[in-house]
DNA sequence: GTATCTGCAAACCCTTTGCAATAAG
DNA sequence: CTTATTGCAAAGGGTTTGCAGATAC
């Protein structure tokens, strides 16, 4: 299986970009990440490592990294946006605790049918769908008695 | 069936914060509607009818409608968030064109069903979801060729 | 009467952009 | 060599906030 940064440089080529090493300590670095992360902490995460680049150069790395499928946005919270790397994963939907947080990942067959259901009702091609599930974990459940 | 007044009239009366005429004509604005919606356009079809409260007003007002469960945001795209009021009606999850950004709604049982596989296998208190399906439509999709 | 709410304008903060220097191909 | 990319700092733009006057209750 090709690696991430081997996808990113032949995204890179055929739309006549350039493979610079500011590009890949940045996908370095969030393929490093097992988590969902937004700019800002990527870049503090990585002025930590001396591996210096600039805020602009990672906004405006990650329009592409998300078209060539390597990332996705996943959720917007308090005025900025999250991500998380998708490539080499499969697909996941998450469901979240608007108390505590906490955020778990999970899958559901029915979801792709849902989506062949969709296509064929309103003949859209569909390219992807993101489902966020809120509600309240075990542990917050039992704290608001 | 309760009007979205009555609801909030309460609402406010429950946290000891008071109900104005400002709130009173936003809202109205807010459910005359039948779509989404986000601030500024908000307060620009106000600005058209006379009805002038500021903005500030609109962004006090949002949290406190969606912590009545009358608003929910819907997405966030290009800098801002849309919203669209949902007391009194049937709830349901949007598919949306990448391209023209036409917008359809749909509902699907299945859904419920994987909020009730989902509360049993993580012992969560499912309150919500919120699904985006994205693709392309019809129209969309012939003129790519 | 008193605490909340309003409008205004300024502040905030995440994101985008113009520019001159740098470097990929 | 040519054109894309970088870092910097300034600008952009949606949202929040401090404040003084107005108002719900």
């Amino acid at each position: 299986m090709k690696s991430e940064l081997d996808i990113f440089r032949e995204f890179l080529k055929k739309k006549g970009m350039r493979y610079t090493p500011e590009r890949e300590i940045i996908i370095k670095e969030i393929f490093s990440i097992h988590d969902h992360f937004d700019v800002d902490s990527l870049y503090i995460s990585m002025r930590k490592k001396e591996a210096r680049v600039s805020k602009a150069s990672i906004y405006r790395l990650i329009p592409l990294l998300i078209e060539a499928n390597l990332i996705e946005e996943v959720f917007f919270d308090r005025g900025q946006m999250y991500y998380e790397h998708i490539y080499g994963h499969e697909h996941h939907c998450h469901l979240r605790c608007v108390n505590c947080k906490q955020i778990l990942e999970f899958n559901d067959p029915r979801l792709k049918e849902i989506e062949r259901d969709l296509a064929d009702k309103f003949n859209y091609k569909i390219l992807r769908h993101k489902l966020e599930v809120m509600g309240l974990c075990q542990k917050c459940q039992d704290e608001q008695e």
